[in-house]
DNA sequence: TTGTATGCGTTATCAC
DNA sequence: GTGATAACGCATACAA
């Protein structure tokens, strides 16, 4: 079981010190060096100043995989995103990253680009060496879920499991006050842009637009961009245009802008003669024109969702919880009246 | 010692179970089940299968901080970088993590805001549970790197320290072919709207402007854009057309479109009046108009870096390693010829 | 092919 | 306040 003290990377041809030199060189017993640097309140002043000094000279830093074992605590936590790239995610993770930060917690991160085995594979891996973990958006089927449940703190984002720990960015209300925004320009046929179908987003989305638009007498036709992005939401604008609606709705601010992009190339001037909506609010005012958008908090989400697994793996965790983000209607330049007349399909 | 067998979440009232249960219930030893599950090949497969059975059965599976501890390896990486949240980094962390999902290995991500100390606390709390780093665009000072440096691989992006393996994004080339092309198109006066002064990248793309500039007789000056964002490059409008330049190249991408939409604000025609050129190329054409922007390979910058940390660990790693990483000029619609008369400042 | 014995580096429990 | 020592859970020489 001889290790090669120079595997790994450490030292150049240096041993790496462990609790037990220092305790030599020091003249003190290997407990008092771990006090020294666990609880030094234990210790005189005296000895925890000559036990580092000592320490500091060797080179010592406590491992800490053996303490982990020792403790059963490491301080890991990990967060699973879809997409690292799609600009939802990073104000989140920047987020749940600082919530961990001032929690003195390390996160690994792990993309899964929306593939469930994936996401499988890479949950496995972390599940051993971490005390809780975040799924975003999490693709995986619910008995998954639930069994990785019981074996560490989890909480979901986006994600709407009873029983399980979650935070839902609600953006129901946002959506409707787009569709009713829609209808007082005179809008009367819309399409919506629709998302991934297994996502929890999507769904909610694609019901709030049909619902807030029975209920005001707006037709509204499905077309989807998958996955969601740029340009899947380009492409998606001939056949918007040939629909012959008049506004349409985005799953997300990405797709919002890629139909931007491919109404402009169709000369459709954005809002004279159509209007665009998006969802997330993640791109501010930098589209042309700037995007009209429903208000998604998902950087709140980031830090909730990590709030939440700290007190859950802090054990005081009562019943369910079930968190739920609101959202609101941005309105900047991308919608305006329908126009007078558009010539029929 | 003794620890309470459901704290950290795990089991709901069940005993977390180890190897030597799955012993004890398979009837083999401790030393056969660790082989069932870490060289199976040294066992009948009758044996796998029935210790496998039992593991599951009891809901055993490996710890892996304990063999963490004996075997001295854990398979994690860590990656940090200053703003997970700017538009660059988002695919470099991404390329970064399908490399070392590929090689098996689980990465910590760090954000260091580009505060030095916080970047310190960060690599401090990482580097006794991973076998390598990768430090992009690092902020801290060469002495601290070196030290991190002898305790295990690490690898800089944007950072050229000699003496450690760095890859850089060389934008030198593309910068100096964005300054020919203004050249070009009639540009006599131009802005370099600068990053952060500890930034290599924005030293490197500063010198490269003067090296062209002078080269070809254009005048430059410098307006800073601290920290480089949407916000800082909108501000920065008003001071560039005050200094009666006709085009502006940002230090990056975000930077470049802020500018557009300062100059759009202050009712300047781009590029009929003036034009823009960005650096790294993270956009696409979602920009309006479309930017010129010099392509930086970013997501390859943290393909090659894990790769390169991959072969330090596994030890096969000869001399010192400086990977360049080509960039060149993408001429979309926000540079034009240079207007034929503009006031004078 | 399988079992035995020991070590990995630390922390926690007891004594002193 | 400090020291001896037994865990923590696993992997691996070495013996059988």
């Amino acid at each position: 079981m001889k290790r090669d003290p120079d595997s790994g990377g450490e030292g150049r041809g240096s041993v790496v010190p462990t609790i037990s030199q220092v305790a030599k060189v020091s003249g003190f017993s290997r407990a008092t060096v771990s006090r020294a640097f666990s609880r030094p309140e234990m210790l005189t002043e005296e000895t925890v100043r000559h036990v580092k000094e000592v320490a500091d000279r060797l080179g010592y830093v406590p491992n800490q995989v053996a303490r982990a074992l020792s403790t059963g605590r490491h301080g890991n936590v990990a967060l699973i995103v879809t997409d690292v790239a799609n600009p939802f995610f990073p104000p989140l993770i920047r987020a749940a990253q600082l919530r961990a930060d001032q929690a003195g917690l390390c996160v690994f991160l792990g993309n899964s680009d929306e593939d469930p085995a994936r996401e499988e594979l890479l949950v496995g891996r972390f599940i051993g060496q971490v005390e809780g973990l975040v799924l975003a958006s999490s693709r995986l089927d619910e008995a998954h879920i639930r069994r990785y449940a019981t074996r560490r703190p989890l909480v979901l984002i986006n994600r709407d499991i009873e029983g399980i720990t979650r935070v839902l960015i609600d953006t129901a209300p946002g959506v409707a006050a787009a569709i009713a925004h829609l209808a007082e320009l005179g809008h009367r046929h819309i399409a919506y842009v629709s998302g991934p179908t297994t996502s929890w987003s999507n769904q909610q989305r694609r019901n709030a637009v049909r619902r807030e638009a029975e209920k005001r007498g707006l037709k509204v036709i499905a077309v989807p961009a998958r996955p969601p992005s740029y340009d899947t939401g380009r492409l998606a604008a001939v056949q918007i245009i040939a629909s012959g609606v008049t506004a349409a709705i985005a799953f997300d601010d990405l797709v919002a802008q890629g139909l931007l992009a491919g109404l402009a190339a169709l000369d459709v001037e954005v809002p004279k003669s159509f209007s665009v909506v998006g969802c997330d609010d993640v791109l501010g005012e930098t589209t042309y024109p700037p995007l009209t958008t429903v208000s998604a908090r998902c950087a709140d989400a980031g830090d909730v969702a990590v709030g939440l697994l700290l007190s859950q793996m802090s054990g005081g965790m009562s019943g369910e919880i079930r968190h739920k983000l609101n959202s609101h209607l941005v309105i900047r330049a991308s919608t305006g009246p329908a126009p007078v007349k558009r010539r029929s399909r």
